[in-house]
DNA sequence: GGCACTGTTTATAC
DNA sequence: CGTATAAACAGTGC
């Protein structure tokens, strides 16, 4: 469940733990990867975010970027220790090893030599700007769930945290963006950076397998409000959570003080 | 066994 | 053009 703030947590802790380090090499176990090559040993100069995508770089010109997509998580090994099941690939240093652990294989590595990403709000935990989004959203006419989900739109809001945002916000994941007033974009703007810094702080939600760096859960889930709440009563009235699909996606909310 | 559901994105169809 | 659906894959739970 690599949202932003798991992304996030993974960002600080790689941070911490292999910048001015020299990598290696890169090992591919999964043949369904298309292979590459790092030129020379590189040290590791940067840990980089944008949205959910992650960019290790290098000191030769060279960046490895990583999306974790749905199961994917990176896991801090002593370099000499047996791989877990589902490794996919493995980012080798001295005496540590970075891998790749991903069950349902959809997580991407790539090595290239530029990358960005552009969003409209590219990093909402830290700065959720209004009238950019507001402008955008009167022209559209998706949920606001939807358009939460876009990434060229909000950077790194994942299903989970979606429904987060909008139980705080008092909003309706099914209400339209062009039906969204000026203070009710405050209120999700608000909304968005608190649930998301908390998501940060818990380093993640743990609803499933999700572990960190060093394999730790987060604890984001002892704190969900509405996601996988369903049938249990509402935090903030007397209404019982529902679960409804919204594009696909299991969106959670409560009926009765979210409109 | 079968079916629904799961954190994401993208190609393809309309 | 925007929007909707299926597909990539593996595990879990009913
Ligand atoms: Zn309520």
């Amino acid at each position: 469940m690599p949202e932003l703030p798991e992304v996030e947590t993974l960002r600080r802790q790689l941070t911490d733990a292999v910048v001015g380090k020299t990598i290696s090499g890169v090992e591919i176990i999964d043949a369904i990867i298309p292979p590459f090559t790092v030129n020379g040993t590189p040290l590791v100069i940067e840990i980089r975010r944008w949205g959910k995508y992650l960019g290790i770089c290098l000191n030769n010109g060279q960046q490895i970027i990583i999306h974790l997509r749905m199961t994917g998580n990176l896991l801090l090994l002593p370099a000499d220790e047996t791989l877990p099941a589902h490794s996919r690939f493995v980012i080798l240093f001295n005496e540590v090893k970075v891998v790749c652990r991903d069950p349902r294989r959809f997580a991407t590595i790539d090595l290239v030599t530029s990358f960005t990403k552009n969003a409209l709000i590219e990093n909402p935990a830290v700065s959720f700007p209004t009238v950019a989004i507001a402008h955008k959203g009167a022209s559209a006419s998706s949920p606001i769930k939807q358009f939460l989900l876009r990434q060229e739109i909000v950077a790194g809001i994942g299903n989970i945290y979606a429904c987060e945002i909008l139980f705080v916000a008092r909003i309706s994941p099914f209400k339209k963006t062009s039906e969204l007033t000026r203070g009710e974009w405050l209120r999700i703007s608000k909304a968005s950076a608190k649930i998301l810094a908390i998501g940060i702080e818990s380093r993640g939600v743990s609803v499933s397998d999700w572990r960190d760096l060093f394999g730790e859960k987060g604890k984001y889930q002892e704190k969900l409000l509405v996601y996988k709440r369903k049938g249990e009563k509402c935090h903030r009235c007397s209404g019982i959570i529902e679960r409804k699909a919204l594009a696909g996606r299991g969106t959670f909310f409560c009926p009765s003080c979210q409109r």
